[in-house]
This record gives C-alpha cells, sequence and structure tokens, in this order.
DNA sequence: TCTGGGGTCCTAGGACCC
DNA sequence: TCTGGGGTCCTAGGACCC
C-alpha cells in the first residue's frame, strides 16, 4: 500500500506560514524573472488564475482583486520543504521524496501495526501541520498511480477532510470515474489529446484500454504500466530517500535572461555562474560527473526569431569524472565556443551534467600519469582533473559567508555594466524578482524581529524547533 | 517591455565492435 | 538477384512530472 502526501499550494503556503495575514486572501508566487504563475492559492484559483499563466498577461487581474504577488524564494521552500520531509520519516517506516512538496510513504504492512490507515494518514497530516505550518492531502492506494488519484480527490473533495484512501475495489471503481483523464499521472497534453480523440474520457476509461493499445499510443512500456497500475496492479517500488535527501541522476542549472545577450563573454560569464552552481550541487550530492551539456538559447517569443531556438551541445568528458568546477569550465568553454552565432542574441542558458557516480568507480586515469616510470613521448604537465581540496575549501567559504563569496573569475561579469542606486552590481544576466520574501529560515539578517515580551515566547518556540529539525 | 526551472524515462538512429 | 546478427555507446529529442 503506498501513500502519497502532497503539500497544498506548497509556495503559498509557505510565504502564508511566516505572513499569515496573507491567509484567505488571494496569493500567488511567481516563478523566476517574475515570469509565469507557479502557485496559487485556492482563493486565486477560484479566479480563474492558471498554472503558467505569464504575469504580464494577467497583471491587470491581480490588480483588480487585490492580489498577493511573491517573486519566488527557493531558499525558503527548500527549507520548509526539508522539515516536511523530516517529519515525514519519523512517523513513515520509509519515504521516497518525490519532489519539492510531495512524497511517497510505504505503507505495506501498517494497517496490521496501526490498525486505520485513514486514521494513521490523518495524524500524519496534523503532524505536519502542526510542526511546519504547511496544510497537506494524503492519498492512500495499491498503486502509487492510484494513489496519487487519491491524493487529488483528497484535494478537491474538502468534505474527506483531505485524506482519501482507496481500501475497496468499489472505491477504486468510483475514484476511477471522478477524475478526466487528461489528470491521470502519467497523461500529459498530447496523450490526452489522443485519448480524447479515441473516446477515452475518465481514468475509469483508460484502466480499461488494452494493453497492446496503450503501448501503442501512450509512449510504449510507459502506457502498458501506467494502465496496469490503474487496475491496481503495481508496477513501481518505493525508491528510499537515503537519509532524507534527494539524489539526482542529473543536475542541471539553467536562466533566463533579464535582457538579450549579445556578447560572448557574458553569455560565457553566465555559463560559467550556472556550472558553478551545477558543480556545487553535484559535490554537495557527493558525486562527480563525466557528461557534461552546455545550451544556449534564443528568445522563443519573438515573432522575428525562427526556429531552433535552442541549441545544445553534449560532450563525453575525455579525463573521466570530475567534480572541479575549473576543469568543468574548460570544457564548457569550448562547447560554448562551439554553439556560439555571431551576431546572435541569446535569451537563455543553462548546463547539466550527467552520468554521476560517486568518486572512485568509474574514473579515468591518465595513462602517463598513472605509470610514471614509462617514458613519456613528450615532455608534457599533469593534466589536473581534480583539485577536491580546493573545491572543498570554495564550498566551505561559500557556505559559510554566503553563496557567490568566492567565485570562479570567469562567472564574474566584466566591468562597466551598470551599478542600481545602492552600488550592487547585478550580473548582466539578473532576471527581475520584484516581490521576493525575506530568507526568513536561512539567513539570521532576514530573521524576523520582534518585541521583547513576544521574543521571548519565540525563542522558546525556536528552540522548540530546533530540537525537532536538527539542520543537516 | 514582460512568457520558469529542474527533473525522469523512453526511443531511435548512427557509429562502432565482434 | 541476393549483402548477418547482436551488442554497446553516444547523441538528440519527445513526452511526462512538479
Amino acid at each position: 500500500m503506498f501513500g502519497l502526501l502532497d503539500c497544498n499550494n506548497f509556495y503559498v503556503s509557505c510565504e502564508r506560514v511566516f505572513q499569515p495575514r496573507y491567509e484567505g486572501r488571494p496569493v500567488v508566487v511567481l516563478s523566476n524573472n517574475d515570469g509565469n504563475l507557479i502557485s496559487r492559492s485556492a482563493e486565486a484559483k477560484a479566479l480563474g488564475l492558471k498554472m503558467g499563466d505569464p504575469y504580464f498577461q494577467v497583471k491587470d487581474l491581480l490588480q483588480q482583486h487585490n492580489v498577493k504577488v511573491f517573486s519566488s524564494n527557493y531558499a525558503l521552500y527548500g527549507d520548509m520543504s526539508r522539515r516536511v520531509m523530516y517529519h515525514l520519516q519519523q512517523v513513515a517506516p520509509a519515504v521516497e521524496i518525490y519532489s519539492i512538496d510531495e512524497a511517497f510513504l510505504d505503507l505495506a504492512g501498517m494497517e496490521t501495526y496501526c490498525g486505520n490507515l485513514d486514521a494513521y494518514a490523518r495524524k500524519v497530516r496534523e503532524g505536519v501541520k502542526a510542526r511546519t505550518g504547511i496544510p497537506t492531502c494524503v492519498g492512500i492506494a495499491p498503486t502509487k498511480t492510484l494513489a496519487k488519484l487519491a491524493n487529488r480527490i483528497a484535494k478537491k473533495d474538502a468534505g474527506l477532510g483531505g485524506v482519501l484512501y482507496l481500501n475497496t475495489p468499489e472505491r477504486r471503481a468510483w475514484a476511477l470515474r471522478q477524475v478526466p483523464v487528461g489528470n491521470v499521472w502519467g497523461v500529459g497534453r498530447q496523450y490526452a489529446a489522443k485519448l480524447a480523440a479515441a473516446g477515452v474520457d475518465s481514468a475509469a476509461d483508460l484502466a480499461r484500454v488494452s494493453e497492446a493499445w496503450a503501448r501503442k499510443h501512450l509512449g510504449g512500456v510507459v502506457g502498458a504500466r501506467l494502465v496496469q497500475e490503474l487496475q491496481g496492479r503495481p508496477c513501481a517500488g518505493l525508491h528510499p530517500s537515503e537519509d532524507g535527501t534527494l539524489s539526482r541522476q542529473s543536475i542541471s542549472c539553467s536562466r533566463t535572461f533579464g535582457k538579450p545577450l549579445t556578447a560572448f563573454d557574458d553569455v560565457l560569464a553566465a555559463v560559467a555562474a550556472f556550472l558553478s552552481r551545477a558543480a556545487e550541487k553535484l559535490r554537495a550530492q557527493g558525486d562527480m560527473a563525466h557528461v557534461l551539456t552546455v545550451y544556449i538559447s534564443k528568445n522563443r517569443f519573438a515573432p522575428q526569431v525562427l526556429p531552433p531556438f535552442s541549441r545544445s551541445a553534449t560532450l563525453t568528458l575525455p579525463i573521466g569524472s570530475t567534480a572541479d568546477t575549473t576543469v568543468l569550465l574548460g570544457y564548457a568553454r569550448l562547447l560554448v565556443g562551439r554553439l556560439w552565432e555571431k551576431g546572435t542574441a541569446y535569451q537563455k542558458a543553462g548546463v547539466v551534467l550527467d552520468g554521476l557516480e560517486p568518486p572512485g568507480t568509474g574514473q579515468q586515469l591518465d595513462l602517463f600519469a598513472a605509470a610514471p616510470a614509462l617514458a613519456k613521448p613528450v615532455e608534457q604537465p599533469a593534466l589536473v582533473t581534480q583539485r577536491p581540496g580546493l573545491m572543498a575549501s570554495l564550498d566551505a567559504l561559500n557556505q559559510r559567508f554566503g553563496r557567490g563569496t568566492v567565485r570562479i573569475a570567469t562567472a564574474v561579469p566584466a566591468p562597466g555594466h551598470s551599478a542600481t542606486t545602492s552600488g550592487h552590481h547585478p550580473p548582466p544576466w539578473a532576471g527581475k524578482a520584484q516581490w521576493r520574501s525575506p530568507c526568513f529560515t536561512t539567513r539570521l539578517e532576514d530573521l524576523m524581529v520582534v518585541n521583547y515580551s513576544v521574543g521571548v515566547i519565540m525563542a522558546v518556540v525556536l528552540c522548540h524547533c530546533i530540537y525537532l529539525v536538527p539542520r543537516q
């Protein structure tokens, strides 16, 4: 049996925990660059605002209804997520962190242990709410796909009290009838259109199609599994998240620039900055990478710009794996050079690290460096592929004094870019973030200031929280 | 004027190997 | 006239997810 716990309007809920005056009011959170709506409170959804709506298109509507707008604050959301996941790991036998706001719980055998899964799920919800302030819903079912489905219904139907347990075939059949096929986990826009054309409208209809049909029209084996899962036959198990963190198979970092860039050095500086961040995440995960992809993109919305909007180049590192930012950057520079088209305005860039593995597993050694007894045909400097000490120092400094305290020089934009009134020099690729909330939980300067008597109470609460949620 | 970012899995074709 | 079979790796791209 699988449980799926999903936080309600997660980013909005995170903001509300620290600014409760926005409870009951329409609130939205914008994507990077203040581009699109990526989280909406129930009140905002009721106004007809859609997920992914470009901000500039709905700006008037937002103003008209006095909707509170936040820029996204991932430092805050990431830290709140960690707290939610930490609590789940205290109360569930095994937890798979599925995304920043969702986790699968392995509930095999829990029925016999705690008697009633429905009551158990209600306790878990209350626990998360009490410890983090975040509201959630829980779906429980024999497969992950059905647990997602149950969760969705629990979110929509307030009468269920945030929990739906599909414990009988009758309930499962009922649940399948409630959900339009386009809202099934694994059915996106393309498949939904195909299914509609074939007369498959609800999840119940999809559960009835033949395996051969699913294979043919829904992406091969993926479609076959999807249908089986809807029928209650599990095709995917739970992959527990070790030590409460996600370990990924690829790591990327990309940004849309605040303005189009036409100078090679500016784009290279952006790529260097993104690569630095990706490599930092790589090291935090304890891995090295041996595949590097760089891409640079034009503005896909500009009417005069023709496709392809993006060009990418991938390189399997000839030196094997590394987690060294400077080594990776050497290759990234080559790739940017390969992609660069003179006279083009670029709007976005990104890097991806693939082929991740822990140190010592798949390292390619330099033949000559590894066997110094062999005479080298030509004397050449030793190839530097790792400087773990240097990288560890870099990470330690940046963790202690703030991200970007020590940077690779390539990632520092050339002088001459305009400073803001405060004298701060934003990089040329910097985007907008007009309405960012303070990093209440991760920056000392952003800690809430309260008066003395409230302060004493707060200090007690804070100590309590620190006790409950030790930092990793 | 203004349109996100970070992931997963799968497929397919070409190069290359035995 | 007819031109193998089975495998890996690499790269690119499509579809999906939150």
